[in-house]
RNA sequence: GUGCCUGUAGCCCAGUUGGAUAGAGCGUAAGUUUCCGAAACUUGAGGUCAUGGGUUCGAUUCCCAUCAGGCACACCA
């Protein structure tokens, strides 16, 4: 990576400066202590060059002006890859022609494995996200898990990780019993009864009320008979939502390798087992008939119940058995997408981990920030009486493309605002279109390449600029040598490009989903502003090839990073 | 009341761990098509980085306080 280069060539040359004691008091020894951090960062004036180290940091220690010493160091970097200059504190890098010629080559060379780091330390991880409860439709907040969580898997993998993907069903519990009694009432409205849910709140919220069981009811009256058996509605309406839950996560391009049952945790008797270790480890006592675990021992703010009085299990105890069972099938690193609403919880799934003698910094828990909905400038929200957005609802109406680029493109910690209007349009006001269009317009180039031309107004034909044939030899046979004549006027655009490289690093590292998506952005505005000024298939044919082989690389980067995101790359729109 | 997240241009947001004149996009103003997709491009205008202290040669960035918005504080899941 260039970044990279241009730090490390630094680091060298700090070292032979120092060893030439042309640093002043700046010390080997300081230079390990790792009190000096340099970066090498992107100049906020292009013209100073491409790259820029500041070293003005050092000159605490050195007791030297920052110019001197940026000076000093200059004289020890090699100058084969690259001119520098100074600027006051700043050592200004260049990169040459060739350089940047190499950037296309390496693109074409690795295609689709452009931007893969070659040696890093590859990490079995289980990314679990979305598990929401079966007795409901997906609300759009759950998008906003999906499309992040499926995108962070994408990038992950990408990066060389393991990953598992899992969906955890709460599919035991209370609320099940509350999903089969709800049905019961819509079956009765079904047959004609004059029954409905009550009117008092507080009784309310032993029911779902919403409309999205009366389908449901339909359908099984269709196939049985009816029935006051609550477990067999419960069963039957828990299968039913499960069901049309994983079609739309196919639907969504968000793909598990686990959907992974709470009833059959408690059945395999995981849920019993880590109970009693907690037991025999002293970590749990009783009170008011029911039995606590001792978290404020490990950093929670108060203790926590995992029987009731009445005998039943909490979620809680459940979920420890869950996580416990994640870190012994092997895992290095689980990784967990949580509403912030649930923030609460985190302390006391990490105390479990650490008082059954697991290492609780393997769990690392990503709180995302809630969706608002604007809806014709206005914000809805999501209230409980209210009629509520499903995510199905939201792409029918803006597509997978959309949806999933919305969701993704803000960082994890601010809450999003999800203007249903804005991404329905296919307007300058909508990034995915805009980044969607380069992509296009990029093929369209290639294809144009390759197909004879007829002139609008006379009717008449030319031979198309190259064969198939020539085309796919140029790609193949490309050598930097060739490719520079496109560099003089490219040299942003193939910045940009060599950036994916550390930018997917920078991603993957702090899970920022979102940072590609300003990529693609970046990348997408770099192409159309180089198409305006840069005629692409023109008379000189070996720029044609050159810029052919961009053109090319750009496409296939832009292809690269839309797949991960899970957004469509089209060829023509 | 306590904990977590947020406060940067009219709007929506970046700001890679403390450094050059605070950056994109949308909107707005003015331009750019006989030629590869104008769903595009170019150039402007627009900022007391919520407020007040502190640390530092230097703070949008770190610390403290205050204000404003969101979320959570169950023997629910």
């Amino acid at each position: 990576m260039f970044k990279e280069l241009v730090l490390n060539d630094t680091l060298d040359a700090i070292k032979k400066a120092v060893q030439n004691k042309e640093l002043g008091e700046l010390t080997e020894e300081i230079l390990n202590s790792g009190d000096i951090k340099l970066v090498s960062e992107k100049p906020k004036n292009a013209d100073f060059g491409d790259f820029a180290v500041n070293v003005a940091s050092m000159a605490r220690y050195a007791r030297i002006a920052p110019p001197v010493i940026a000076n000093n160091i200059v004289k020890y970097l090699p100058t084969d890859n690259y001119t520098t200059s100074v600027v006051a504190g700043f050592i200004n890098f260049k990169l040459s022609d060739k350089e940047l010629a190499q950037v296309i080559e390496e693109i074409l060379d690795k295609k689709e494995n452009f931007g893969k780091p070659e040696n890093i330390k590859k990490e079995k991880i289980n990314l679990e996200y979305v598990s929401a409860n079966p007795t409901g439709p997906f609300h759009i907040g759950h998008g906003r898990w999906a499309a992040m969580g499926s995108s962070l898997a994408n990038l992950l993998k990408f990066y060389g990780h393991d990953v598992y993907q899992e969906f955890y069903i709460n599919d035991a519990g209370s609320q099940i019993q509350k999903l089969g009694r709800s049905l019961n009432i819509r079956i009765k409205q079904e047959l004609g009864e004059n029954i409905d849910f009550p009117e008092d709140e507080e009784e309310r919220k032993n029911y779902y009320a919403g409309e999205y069981l009366i389908p449901v009811a339909k359908k099984f009256l269709e196939e049985n008979k009816p029935t006051d058996d609550i477990q067999v509605l419960s069963d039957y309406a828990k299968e039913y939502m499960e069901r049309v839950q994983r079609e739309l996560l196919e639907n969504f391009r968000v793909h598990f390798d686990k959907f992974y049952s709470e009833l059959d945790l408690h059945k395999s008797g995981k849920v019993e087992h880590y109970f009693n270790e907690l037991k025999n480890k002293g970590e749990l006592y009783e009170q008011d008939g029911a039995i606590w675990f001792k978290t404020t021992k490990y950093g929670d703010d108060q203790d926590r119940v995992l029987k009731k009085a009445d005998g039943a299990n909490t979620y809680l105890t459940a979920d420890i058995a869950y996580h416990m069972d994640k870190l012994d099938r092997g895992f290095d690193r689980l990784i967990n997408i949580w509403g912030a609403d649930h923030h609460g919880y985190v302390a006391r799934v990490k105390a479990s981990i650490e008082a059954l003698g697991g290492n609780p910094d393997k769990l690392e828990i990503l709180l995302g920030q809630l969706v608002n909905l604007i809806i014709n400038g206005e914000e809805v929200r999501m209230g409980k009486r209210r009629k509520m957005v499903t995510l199905d609802e939201l792409i029918d109406e803006v597509g997978v493309d959309a949806t999933r680029f919305w969701m993704s493109m803000r960082s994890i910690d601010t809450t999003l605002d999800f203007d249903i209007e804005l991404a329905k349009r296919s307007t300058d006001e909508n990034p995915v279109f805009y980044v969607q269009y380069a992509h296009a317009r990029a093929c369209s180039i290639l294809r144009n390449a390759i197909k004879e031309k007829i002139n609008a107004e006379t009717g008449e034909t030319s031979p198309a600029p190259m064969s198939e044939e020539e085309l796919n030899d140029t790609f193949k046979n490309f050598n930097s040598e060739a490719m520079l004549k496109a560099v003089p006027t490219a040299k942003s655009l193939i910045l940009k490009l060599e950036e994916f490289k550390s930018m997917i690093e920078y991603s993957a590292k702090t899970r920022a989903v979102y940072t590609i998506c300003r990529y693609v952005q970046d990348l997408a505005s770099e192409f159309h502003s180089f198409y305006n000024s840069n005629r692409v298939i023109c008379e000189d044919k070996d720029l044609m090839k050159s810029r052919l082989c961009l053109i090319y690389a750009v496409k296939t980067v832009l292809k690269n990073a839309l797949d991960i995101l899970g957004v469509s790359a089209p060829e023509k729109m």
